[in-house]
DNA sequence: TATTGTTATACTCTATAACTATA
DNA sequence: TATAGTTATAGAGTATAACAATA
């Protein structure tokens, strides 16, 4: 090929962020968007969303935990999460089982093809974070690990 | 008054999270909704959300630049800022002037009501803003930004 | 009475595609 | 042809309220 197929973009013109230079959260959005973004691209081939890991994760952490942990767990509503949950076990991925003792509590586990994606997800996900660590370097990457985590 | 009026309500049982330990992703998302819900509350009396925010503080730092140059200094779409920019236009804040030179583009300009809201934003997210260094206190917030910034 | 899961509604955000007017 | 602004649509996230079943 002789040329780019893309056509020639004006290069992004950026101005001046003004007082948001001094306001953590304008930086903590960006920073996240981009994280995530990125996420979703290297977990596009299982289409599984960073939300989606998450909740996978969780009960794979702690089989049986009910919705309501879940949820305060991960800080999803729990209106929120009863579609989330719909979806994933829809796609075969988890199950809703009664819980002993209490009637109106479901307890949640992975199925079999929930654990084999999991774990597919798992390794993408990881191909992810070292792809971060690579981007922003070892020493920002563990100033924001030590900074964020709580 | 001799009790609470609030319902009792069994403390939040939280579980383990998992791998997700080892993703910055997760923590940095839980910050991002954390800060924007401090900067929500703080500023709910003049009803100015982050992204509003974030618009009059670029338009305030460099009056006549278009929606473009606008939208990709903040990494908002350009169809998303045109509603954006609407609900403002709307309540009076600012004003899209015709552009000297280039037909296709608008100039963006706070009008006086908007520098007036925008002086008050200010003041309220600058209160904001010392709340978040008080909670994380000082270290961790110093730790955070250095990381943050580009 | 309170809690768990559910349904429903409304609003925001994000991602596209397509249209217009201007260049 | 490409760009700036606009409109429209669909999907996801967020915030509520209300309901049934169970405690």
């Amino acid at each position: 090929m002789t040329k780019s197929a893309t056509p020639r973009r004006s290069p992004p013109m950026v101005s001046d962020i003004g007082p948001l230079k001094g306001h953590l959260g304008y930086f903590v959005r960006r920073l996240q968007i981009w994280v995530f973004q990125d996420f979703i691209r290297t977990l596009a081939a299982i289409e599984i969303s960073p939300a989606q890991f998450s909740v996978l994760a969780v009960i794979h952490a702690n089989e049986g935990l009910s919705q309501i942990e879940l949820g305060n767990t991960l800080g999803i509503e729990r209106a929120r999460l009863v579609r989330l949950l719909n979806r994933l076990e829809r796609r075969g991925l988890l199950e809703r089982l009664p819980s002993n003792g209490d009637g109106r509590r479901h307890a949640l586990r992975l199925t079999a093809g929930g654990q084999a994606t999991f774990k597919q997800a798992r390794n993408l996900a990881d191909r992810h974070e070292s792809g971060l660590l690579a981007k922003l370097g070892e020493a920002r990457y563990r100033a924001l690990m030590d900074a964020l985590r709580p």
